[in-house]
DNA sequence: CCAAATAATCGTAAAAATACGATGAAATAA
DNA sequence: TTATTTCATCGTATTTTTACGATTATTTGG
């Protein structure tokens, strides 16, 4: 079943925009070279697009995909300078995604046990 | 080149064991119907199998499969109750994730603005 | 015991993600 | 202008993920 017949057959609520945006950062992270990535612009701020390349084992055009899918996330920023693309964490991005997380599965597992109490449930105390 | 090649040219810092286990989580979370999966469970406490596929347009064996994958990065329990099982968040697993990403990326658009000063950099203002 | 119900696992087909080299586009330097 | 540098995009091969039906295992009910 193709991603598109899983929509238009969907039993499934249709996720928000929010929780699409929120899955898409999400999946976007998965990759664990995309997630080195948004560490290596952590720590050094910005970066052209071959020192990225220069931390990882892959190709030019191989990372190149990668930026594009963090960028698309808005997980990233890129900016064209000169002939080359200097790029830096999107803070916004960072900071939504934090916040979403944050509030995600309101009433479980929250780290305020105001939203905790009141749930009765015996297998699965929250 | 196979995610094993790639592990074994790497020029890539190896991910510490809980930047591993949080990637492994996130990939998890990744996938539309995974992430809704979470979303039925929080509603609803907890669920048996059946029930979860009741909720997808999809085979059970395939939702079984998610309930694995969830099961195996810590996001949630299934415990045997009869000839069928029970499943919940695990709300340590969610409690943890939340932490981490709360404190990741230090420095780098956190919401405490004292993690903030003292950067200089006039294209990734964080 | 046998049949029904439930869910996990297996094998495999289809789809998506990932990777590469080659090419193209844009800025710079000679 | 021409060559060089840098990066994105294209086309395609490979790998991984996702999905299914069939099977197996376990528990329950008759």
């Amino acid at each position: 079943m193709s991603a598109l017949e899983v929509l238009l057959t969907s039993k499934i609520k249709d996720l928000t925009a929010d929780q699409a945006r929120l899955a898409a950062m999400l999946k976007a992270l998965g990759n664990p070279i995309r997630f080195q990535i948004m560490q290596t612009l952590a720590e050094r701020q910005m970066c052209m697009t071959h020192e990225i390349v220069a931390t990882t084992p892959l190709a030019q055009s191989t990372v190149s995909q990668h930026l594009k899918v963090l960028r698309e996330a808005g997980l990233i920023e890129g900016e064209i300078e000169g002939p080359a693309t200097c790029y830096c964490i999107n803070p916004d991005g960072v900071r939504w995604l934090k916040d979403q997380i944050e509030t995600w599965l309101p009433g479980c597992c929250s780290l305020d046990p105001i939203d905790s109490i009141a749930l009765d449930s015996a297998d699965c105390p929250n």
